[in-house]
DNA sequence: AGGGATAATGATTACGTAAACATCCGTCAA
DNA sequence: TTGACGGATGTTTACGTAATCATTATCCCT
């Protein structure tokens, strides 16, 4: 008994290889040869089949194909945040790269939660992607384990200082903040504090504060009690806890904030307050974003090429997977 | 003559249901029962099963079930750009409200441009997508053509003002140019000037524009040529194409900018030049973006809900597409 | 004890594309 | 004139999953 023919170009469904076929009065396979161009098709059956496709609004059935056996292009991004201007400019550098190379993103953002990134890169492989590109070092064991053995590309950017499952791209937090305590410690500077967000889930902040602590002690200068709030972290914030660092004893010479959002508050805070900056009380923050321009005062500040760094991902996932460490650059202003 | 058993588990292939059913001792059928959570299997298999893929490491394949008939929880997500922090905002909305229902954003950028666009919304359709969000109301005949045709669920945000291909969510930007003019009139400004970027290709500031205009004029008003540059928005951009009006005579009452990022750097000229706002000359922009806390002005702008209106247009993908008009909020400041 | 209902599991096949192989036909050299 | 060759096109099948239908146990009631 024969088997129905494939595809009846029933109801509403979108056309096929096969509708094209019967419009243009040649086989399936001879359509799917010249939608990729095979140049084995004579010229007139190219053009007979072009016209029969364009005109019944065919498009490509990329699952059949991939799950045939074609390239994947499709690449998992996943990402702390969106929040952070810092990573929107990750994920256009991502997808600049990606889009050159005629490769796509599929997104998710894990709300810095180890569980929720592993559950969603778990659903990012159920599509085969060719590469998935995660966010710092730190993942669940499984997640590190499944990505280990299945056969796509991992990159993890953001962050060079541990063991990637396969490729790091990004720059070391450790010498962020290492390289802030040299500065201050220059400046003349001897007693930091130190205002954060989000204690555990930030993990790159808290090696920039680790080094910088160790660095900041070892240079003979005193670092009192970090205050990390678990609120987000805004600019709201970082005014309301310096104010609260204002308002008590023993204030600090200067205060390193884990990034420029809350430093930027920290600015405003010393502005209502009338504290001079840097005399009275010196700041630095973190990221160097763009909105810096619009402060009063330019803020001492480390920039990171957070647009390269995606790019350099995507380059890394298309061609070959090479490390790379990006340095982070000291930009003194006029707040230290 | 008997088929080839299917997938015989032979180099590094991903294992599929095949393996898992072998590895258990079940058919493949019970394994994917067992993956869907069908009842129809007994408690005993059900942990057989369950046993021998999380040994193997099994992941199912998404591509398979899709291309089998499951429904696709891809969603295509155009933006026309990236650098500029609205559109980041609306892609955490869109994605907030996607993945509370299980659907997943496949990402690309179309640079301001519709062909561009077109080109990404063709390639994405290949995947078979739940469906497509777009920016604005503006696109290529073809594309409207194709995907009013096709059976995907279309959304086009951040824009009212026009025919939308089948469900438009967002905000009047007529209206935020009549309401700013009203604005504007109201406090006693007659002659206004207009800075903007990207002549060609942000329409949505255009509209603002020419509704912003005709009102004013109504009103009494004057409105100088507008000033339009063809680089990117930026603070620099906004900040110099100011210091270009301050120049000039005939300097207007009042500049509307295209945007925040113009207009935060329109009151750093006046800063820089020491020019009283908004005694000498009044500002206002376009977007209530968060930065704006930093000026040491709090700038007159009009606030749109960018957050909800990309949550909402996830909504509307997962559920029944239905229309909504966000209302643009203008929040007067201290430059006017 | 027999018969039919019910639960559990298995076999077949389709989804749309593309690799691999098969077929057809015209051309050209011997 | 014949046969080998190669260009153009067609046929078959696999990719992994899941709907549908088929096939076994299992069990209860009369």
């Amino acid at each position: 008994m024969p088997k129905n023919p494939p595809n009846q170009s029933s109801d509403r469904q979108r056309p096929t290889t096969h509708d094209v076929a019967r419009h243009a009065g040649v086989s399936q396979m001879t359509v799917s040869r010249v939608m990729r161009g095979d140049p084995a098709v004579s010229k007139a059956t190219r053009e007979r089949v072009q016209d029969a496709a364009s005109e019944l609004g065919y498009i490509p059935n990329r699952l059949a194909s991939v799950q045939r056996g074609a390239d994947n292009p499709l690449v998992g991004v996943v990402l702390p945040t969106l929040s952070n201007a810092v990573f929107a400019e990750v994920l256009a550098g991502i997808n600049a790269g990606l889009s050159e190379v005629g490769l796509r993103p599929v997104f998710g953002v894990s709300e810095y939660n180890p569980e929720e990134e592993e559950r969603i890169v778990r659903d990012m492989l159920s599509w085969q992607p060719r590469g998935i590109i995660l966010t710092g070092l730190e993942h669940t064991d499984n997640l590190r384990a499944t990505l280990s053995g299945a056969g796509v590309r991992v990159v993890e950017i953001m962050d060079t200082d541990g063991a990637p499952i396969s490729t790091a791209i990004g720059t070391s937090h450790a010498q962020a903040g290492r390289d802030m305590a040299a500065h201050l410690l220059a400046r003349g500077y001897r007693r930091a504090g130190y205002i954060g967000a989000l204690p555990n889930r930030d993990v790159r902040a808290r090696k920039r504060l680790e080094a910088f602590q160790a660095a900041f002690s070892a240079g003979g200068g005193t670092c009192a009690e970090p205050i990390i709030s678990d609120q987000p972290s805004s600019m709201e914030l970082g005014r309301s806890l310096t104010e609260q660092v204002l308002a008590a004893p023993n204030r600090p010479e200067v205060i390193y904030f884990s990034n420029d959002d809350l430093a930027a508050g920290g600015l405003m805070a010393c502005l209502a307050k009338g504290v001079r900056v840097p005399d009275d009380l010196a700041l630095a923050g973190y990221n160097g974003l763009k909105f810096l321009n619009a402060l009063p005062q330019k803020l001492t500040t480390t920039v990171t090429p957070r647009f390269d760094i995606g790019r350099a991902a995507a380059a890394s996932i298309a061609g070959d997977p090479e490390p790379r460490v990006f340095t982070p650059v000291l930009v003194p202003g006029e707040t230290t």
